[in-house]
DNA sequence: TTTTAAATAATAGTAATACTATTATATATT
DNA sequence: AATATATAATAGTATTACTATTATTTAAAA
């Protein structure tokens, strides 16, 4: 996948101004990804932003309305960043039962950064959607955003690995339960396991939660 | 289970003073409670609580430190109610697996009132951890909170169902992490049935949930 | 019953947050 | 060189999440 340069658009319901139109817009997403990273997102504020990029509070409003609306940002950038992964690894492979393997390590792996997008880090954004992600949709605004398509990204990516598993068992009534519960179920492991260690299973190296959830999603689907 | 009183005792670390020593303590737990699930979180302050209990902003503080501690504090409470109900449940149950289906159930069926504990409205309070508990432990503090025993509670309940794993199938690697799993993806699924619905699966009426997650936790121990 | 202590309420104040609005300056395009 | 556009600087606002101090009420002890 190295050098092809593939652009991932984003929905313009999510910005004000295009951060991808301009160097200060560029600036904008890469650093604040590494600020929401090492301050968490309560503490992040866009003064804080505009002094770390030599910029100023009032021109980061010029792009997002709200640090809430950044982070929505950042989270379909994620989502549209992994469909297109997943769509390109399971490109031309007739097996549902390799595409759902696929799928399901793609969501639980660890996440390298993809050379091949500049001012995004990959690997330090997967650790905002594991730490920062639920604080996005667990709000009061929660039904009006879903309405204006905050998170179609993620919904896309369940369907798609939901008709897998159908084509696999047609008769399976829960896929999108079954999926929506990997993807959360990965992240929160990913999670205790460096800071609550006793809610998970997990040994220093070996892949546990590839095997746990490869194997949960497995069995469940057999009739 | 009806007129126990037996009393949830919640660790003084919790609390700067106890609120069930006082009314104005009480009111305080069950306004709050009332509060978060009206407003969420992030708008709830005890600015406005002490305003609608007819009290102070300072006197809160004389309570909980901060709103922070405030959601611990119910969380803990949740957790103690819930290992409660779960020992009393499979009290003298000699089958592991007659008790683990029960504990599946009581992590994923709807949450009715108790009214053994009059200040605590216990069906409000399960909305509160489904929409609000994952802010409590998803923050920079979360290291130094757990070795404090913040979220000891939640542990102990995750710790005796895995036992129960256990007694079924002692080579099963990952009790804790089926369990978590369960109980975080529980609710989640139950706040996408009425937020984000094209990640679930869930049709009114039936209970989908519990009978995803039986079934899940049944399927993935056989050996 | 009075004294004393403890709990609660009221008031004021602080630094920071999450913005908005206005104006000034720099940069790019015509 | 003129014009438009992007960005920066400055100031200001209501609210938040507190802390500190003092006043008042209520309860317990002498």
């Amino acid at each position: 996948m190295k050098d092809l340069s593939v652009n991932i658009s984003i929905s313009p319901d999510l910005y004000t101004k295009n951060p991808e139109s301009s160097e200060l817009g560029k600036k904008i997403v890469c650093k604040s990804i590494e600020m929401i990273n090492d301050l968490g997102f309560e503490k992040f504020t866009f003064k804080k932003l505009g002094a770390s990029i030599g910029s100023n509070e009032s021109s980061i409003y010029r792009y997002f309305e709200s640090k809430h609306t950044l982070l929505v940002y950042l989270i379909n950038w994620y989502w549209s960043w992994i469909e297109y992964k997943l769509v390109f690894l399971n490109n031309n492979l007739a097996s549902p039962h390799v595409r759902l393997n696929n799928a399901i390590q793609l969501f639980t792996e660890p996440v390298e950064k993809d050379d091949n997008y500049l001012f995004i880090n990959e690997f330090l954004l997967n650790k905002i959607i594991i730490s920062e992600s639920v604080k996005a949709y667990y709000t009061k605004d929660i039904d009006t955003e879903n309405e204006k398509g905050f998170y179609k990204t993620y919904k896309r990516v369940v369907e798609r690995v939901s008709d897998t598993i159908l084509e696999i068992n047609p008769s399976f009534k829960f896929p999108h339960m079954l999926i929506s519960t990997v993807i959360e179920g990965a992240h929160h492991q990913k999670y205790f396991e460096k800071h609550i260690p006793s809610l998970t299973d997990v040994e220093d190296g070996e892949n546990s939660i590839v095997q746990f959830y490869t194997d949960l999603v497995r069995k469940s689907i057999i009739t």
